[in-house]
DNA sequence: GAGGTGACCCAAG
DNA sequence: TCTTGGGCCACCT
């Protein structure tokens, strides 16, 4: 049986070149997916390879955006039709339960 | 081969 | 609802 993924970093891209516009997976999802608890790493290595992929697609469990890049994020969500919940402070967040894509 | 780092996750206060 | 502490996994030096 030749192996399931290439490459951690390959797995990774291709499942978040998998989710469709308007949805989002959590980084503990993604790992999941390749069948790792990793989330950590795919935080990491999406920092330096998801430049080429949605990244915007990927967000915390929490529903935050990566870090020093929300409002990057904001740009692709609003394009896309993402469901947003905003707080009061005008922090916003992704509706995991609507936006979340399950494989 | 071993240690440190990081676009994180979960539980408790 | 927000904040703090500890833990897990993969990559780099």
């Amino acid at each position: 049986m030749r192996k399931p993924p290439e490459d951690f970093i390959s797995a990774v891209l291709e499942v978040v070149g998998s989710i469709p516009p308007g949805r989002v997976m959590a980084y503990s999802d993604v790992a999941a997916a390749i069948g790792s608890r990793a989330a950590r790493a795919v935080g990491t290595v999406m920092s330096h390879y998801g430049s080429d992929q949605p990244w915007w697609r990927v967000v915390r469990a929490s529903g935050h955006p990566p870090l020093d890049h929300e409002t990057r994020a904001l740009e692709y969500y609003r394009a896309e039709g993402t469901p947003l919940k905003w707080s009061r402070d005008g922090v916003y967040r992704v509706d995991l339960a609507v936006a979340r894509h399950r494989p």
